[in-house]
DNA sequence: CTGAAAGCGCTAACAG
DNA sequence: CTGTTAGCGCTTTCAG
């Protein structure tokens, strides 16, 4: 900026003015700083400008990592953006993502001064008591609390994949829960027990096994179920990795999806039609859950009354994982 | 950092030292001070830490916007971050990465303080001449200057795109091009000829249209194509976008696809294998081409030697979207 | 209308 | 070992 400010000979101070566009200054000076920033291709610091004027334009979007689940939901931010005036900033700690509390730690390093909003993907804790406006996707505990909150319809979702299995006629019919300790979870298994109940079936406990939401994790309890005295004909399992690790766990004992077992997902990743077979899966609307996201923190931002709360409806995508019992 | 430093009873500058490890701390001062800061939950301000010190262990990546193309690249940069001790922010300005030379601008607002490196996706120009080491992700411009660079084989893809074609027996073979000042969609339009000259196949102009890589662009020009006097029986698309469109574009003017047209796109985004039919495409190892741009980009933070290119390589990925000339 | 000066939160000499 | 001081690049009073 000293730079430009030498060479249009102004003050810093004045080139700061026809940055950020303040009143006050003379068009032919105006026209002459804004060639020269031109020129020069100048571009203010984010860094700098955010720390004294503490108001960015720049929305953040905290993730603990980038894969198919928060990559999806960037997307839908992105296509929300549009006319808002806001930029994006995605915000991913490496490997201390895997910390608890990273969403805390990335808002206090992030929220002082370059971001203006965030936008917190699964975070494990929601303490609103961070100096910015926040909303949270799919927050592990639920919602609650005072910052509002974007998800989709768990409970209604795993009815609906335990009701297609058991319309395919299956009775056996296991569950690779995902981590007990969030709440997405817990709805899952709940959804699954509620329409297993429905139905008139009992729960087999040892065909209800954890499987962490992770291809890592799930493999093992997977194999359990599957190599059991009773195997089930059917798994419903928490989400699309933990569903794609079981296939192919079902192929290592031996059994052919969809013929010998029938296995649904949850969430409609991408690559849950990339694998084979094409996973069958319950639809979560994620880029509409981004871009709702989106625009709740940009009414936040703008003081207008926001709800607390947003469920999206999930959706059957029926593919080549689930078929009849024969 | 004042609040810390009030509490522990020491000076902002000793909270400094302890939070960023430096020698010349009493072990009790250290104990009593890191107890504050996990009490407080305090993390130091990014912004202002950068400015100051010029060095931020966070990595940039740059785009115009998130997309099926870039994010894919994102999820490659984040599995690849693992233990190399670095944080990722990606950017994306909105509607500003619609404007030529938003790389330039967005490295000079970033790049100063913020990040210590940046990888940037798809720019339209590079200049080396930023202060931070840069890497290069399929520049419009291909390889050049001092920037390394990271691309697919696009000529070998766009060749395999067109052998494939002529091997499932079509003669009239269209085009829809790319934006014609991007270098991969010279690339691949050369070689889509190269590939048509080597069969003994003319190339009829009416038939090679510019579609821009973009659903929005790509309609119009491929509607002309299939509506012409002598329709062409099968299409490469430079892209999985415009081939998306253009299977769009052949089921409203009465094609069926594959039955009636053949169409191959190119990238294999994950969006290829979801539409209807899934798409037959050429592959580009995203992921992969994501994790060496940020190993390349670590290398160079390391001041050690790294290749000027890189260019992994593509292949044919056979789905729905293309049959046998009937 | 313009510039001098103060200060955002932090780090880096340097002095004690 | 610890605190004082200066200043990163910018914005913002406020006086000229």
């Amino acid at each position: 900026m000293a730079d430009v400010a030498r060479q249009a000979g102004v003050s810093v101070a004045t080139v700061s003015k026809v940055v950020n566009g303040r009143y006050g200054v003379a068009q032919s000076t105006l026209d002459r700083v804004q060639q020269v920033i031109s020129d020069l291709g100048y571009e203010a610091s984010l860094g700098a400008s955010s720390l004294r004027s503490h108001r960015t334009n720049v929305i953040g979007i905290l993730v603990a990592e980038f894969e198919p689940f928060s990559t999806e939901l960037l997307k839908g931010a992105s296509s929300a953006i549009g006319a808002t005036g806001y930029e994006l900033l995605a915000y991913s700690g490496g490997a201390r993502g895997a910390e608890v509390g990273w969403e805390r730690r990335y808002l206090s390093r992030l929220g002082g001064t370059l971001i203006d909003g965030a936008i917190i993907v699964t975070p494990t804790v929601v303490d609103a008591a961070n100096g910015i406006p926040v909303v949270a996707i799919d927050p592990h505990t639920g919602p609650s609390g005072s910052t509002p909150t974007v998800d989709a319809d768990n409970f209604a979702g795993a009815v609906m994949a335990t009701e297609h299995l058991i319309a395919l006629g299956h009775r056996r019919i296991g569950h690779v829960g995902g981590r007990p300790d969030l709440e997405s979870a817990r709805l899952r298994e709940a959804g699954y027990r509620s329409a297993m109940a429905a139905a008139g079936l009992p729960v087999d406990e040892s065909l209800v096994v954890n499987g962490g939401y992770r291809a890592e994790t799930a493999g093992q309890p997977a194999r359990a179920m599957l190599t059991g005295p009773d195997r089930p004909t059917a798994v419903f399992a928490a989400n699309d990795l933990s569903a794609i690790r079981t296939v192919e766990v079902a192929r290592e004992v031996g059994l052919r999806v969809p013929e010998d077992l029938s296995v649904i997902g949850f969430d409609n990743v991408p690559e849950s039609a990339l694998c084979d077979p094409p996973l069958t899966t319950i639809s979560q609307p994620l880029r509409d859950i981004g871009a709702q996201a989106l625009r709740l923190l940009v009414d936040l931002l703008n003081e207008r009354e926001v709800p607390t709360h947003l469920r999206l409806p999930t959706s059957l995508v029926e593919r080549g994982s689930t078929r009849r019992l024969a």
